[in-house]
DNA sequence: ATACGACTTAAACAGAGGTTTAAGTCAAAT
DNA sequence: ATTTGACTTAAACCTCTGTTTAAGTCGTAT
């Protein structure tokens, strides 16, 4: 089978733009052309979209996915290469991800501080008494309660 | 105690740019001047820091993160709206690890792939015979063997 | 008293990642 | 035969997120 740029665009959820911006930063070296110079996607293509989909979303920037994709297109040379560059990148990720979920916990806490204000109808419960700052130990207040809670959304849901 | 704009760029990782640009667009609204209009921070103003840069790492945009910071200084009156905010920063948040880890298990297919080809020496043990390109069932072969492995590593790591 | 370093602003600049526009080509349908 | 819709390119444009620059102010150390 093979796709116009337009089918190819809506196969994988993009527009036809985009691919177009990629193939002049050269993400898309592998895309043939039919006589009146229209690009034509093939199967095996999709297999090179999906890598640059995942890099893209994964925070590579293009200028890197098109050294990644042009190692392909070396030959079994780059093999060990092209190992190494995905080995580091599933560092990176789960380094992201882990980094995400630090953040996850550090919104669930703020989700609590304000949970116990809407309950108390004011904010101020979470302030040092005769300010308008807030305890510097409401942090560790609320680490405190989530060691005692068993279900976390018991602690933050409203 | 209260912060220069250096201090405190350094307290969190930063430079005073960034914080001078975080202002112009109404991040930091509640920074105090000295007489000689330089900003001064004092140590509450670091608990609005700390929000503000959870939820620029998590991606949300500078001018929502105005609207968040903004309501803060409304007083009571908006604080099921603040916990209705981060409810829903958390949900974006849990889709988004979840992403992540789709895209860390198609990059271990693909390290899979590379550790078989360098094993082989060529990537051609992936292709359907006689062709360049790579067998549709390929990813199915990978998830049969993941299937039978106890541990990730045994099967994609050289 | 003068020089230094850190601050102030507004405005220009930069880079990433597209999107839009203008001008044109082509194949198929009317 | 001409119109329509999808394609082509180069170049302009846009947004977001800062960073840099220019011109000036201020407090402190020498």
């Amino acid at each position: 089978m093979r796709y116009s740029i337009g089918e190819a665009a809506e196969k994988i959820g993009t527009n036809p733009s985009t691919l177009r911006f990629y193939d002049k930063k050269g993400l898309l070296p592998f895309v043939d052309r039919d006589e009146a110079g229209r690009r034509k996607f093939k199967d095996n293509d999709f297999n090179f979209l999906e890598v640059i989909q995942c890099l893209k979303k994964s925070g590579v920037p293009v200028k890197d996915i098109a050294k990644f994709i042009n190692m392909c297109l070396q030959g079994d040379g780059t093999l060990k290469k092209r190992y190494d560059y995905l080995d580091n990148e599933e560092q990176v990720l789960e380094k992201k991800v882990q980094e995400m979920q630090a953040r996850l916990d550090f919104l669930r806490f703020k989700k609590w501080y304000y949970k116990t204000s809407v309950e108390a109808g004011t904010e101020a419960i979470h302030f040092t008494p005769g300010t308008n700052f807030v305890d510097p130990t409401t942090h560790d207040q609320y680490k405190e309660k989530l060691r005692e809670t068993s279900d976390i959304h018991d602690l933050i849901d409203l």
